[in-house]
DNA sequence: AACCAGGTGAGGA
DNA sequence: TCCTCACATGGT
């Protein structure tokens, strides 16, 4: 895991960056904004329908990040249940209470916090970072993580529904890694694994899918996202797995991708989100 | 003052 | 396998 800072900015189709470290170069930057995707080539293999269009031609250039596993994992489990402001407040919170300070340009930045340092920390620390009933689940999965229970570098290699199966292990009846279910894994995946075909449901995209692609839903399904009130629907883990399938083989092995477009259309409009930043891999620290 | 947010876990029919 | 709730917290 690389652990810096790094100031970018765009011009024209150039990245100018400046970073705090010889391992925080060029190479690293295009690997994490995955330069190297052929945006044209998969975006128009999502060409499906004019609705997916339309929204692809809005916010075109929007692309998938290669986050580092563990700091995507953890912020995902913090993220359950909230509001994007607000996840951006605990994370920061961690940074602050359990990250290493780390110099750069004149400012001082945290990192964030690793595996152990979470691990070693109490439920109240992380609790007193606003993240309430989540915070023993932090502890829990910072534990399997540092102790090898669960080793992150095999979601590499397996595939999507391998990788998916390995984060919602259970042993013994209880969960490897509590607080993550489908759609946290699918997000892991996502984001940090390069599993592409991964389509992560949340409130918003249901009711994406509610309003524009019911007709490509299981006909049972379909009939109860038809008739219940949106904006109350919750998805058993069946349903959760029958949409997310049914996503997958419409929009193809890019359907993240898909996912994507389809989430910043939601959201946008949607004030109290704001614009989505990626999560980064260090945070200033704001001194008053 | 209810209601919502990049859901999940626990308990029971 | 299904439903129903509780869950901390901060913002409208």
């Amino acid at each position: 895991m690389s652990q810096g800072v790094a100031k970018v900015r765009q011009e024209g189709f150039s990245l100018l960056c400046k970073t705090s470290g010889e391992s925080l170069n060029a190479k690293f930057l295009s690997r994490y904004f995955r330069l190297e995707d052929n945006l044209g080539e998969i975006t128009a293999s999502l060409v499906k329908d004019s609705y997916l269009s339309e929204v692809i031609q809005k916010f075109y250039g929007l692309r998938l990040l290669a986050q580092d596993k563990w700091e995507c994992l953890l912020s995902f489990v913090t993220a359950t249940n909230s509001n994007i402001p607000s996840i951006r407040r605990k994370i920061d919170n961690l940074c602050r209470a359990l990250g290493d300070d780390l110099i750069f340009d004149g400012s001082t930045f945290k990192t964030f916090p690793t595996a152990e340092r979470l691990a070693e920390a109490t439920v109240a620390t992380i609790a007193g970072c606003g993240l309430g009933y989540r915070a023993p689940y932090v502890k829990r999965v910072a534990e399997a993580v540092c102790s090898g229970e669960i080793d992150l570098s095999e979601l590499n290699v397996l595939d999507y529904e391998d990788a998916q199966e390995l984060l919602l292990r259970e042993l013994k009846g209880e969960k490897l890694l509590p607080g993550v279910g489908r759609k946290v894994a699918d997000c892991v995946l996502l984001f940090s694994c390069k599993k592409d075909e991964a389509f992560p449901i949340d409130v918003w995209i249901t009711k994406v899918i509610a309003s524009h692609y019911a007709d490509h839903l299981d006909p049972r399904i379909r009939k109860k996202v038809e008739a219940s009130d949106v904006a109350v629907l919750k998805l058993s883990p069946r349903e959760y797995d029958s949409i997310s399938r049914s996503m997958r083989s419409y929009f193809g092995i890019y359907a993240g991708f898909a996912q994507q477009y389809l989430y910043m259309s939601a959201i946008s409009g949607n004030e109290s989100s704001g614009p989505v930043e990626p999560v980064r891999t260090a945070r200033k620290v704001n001194k008053n």
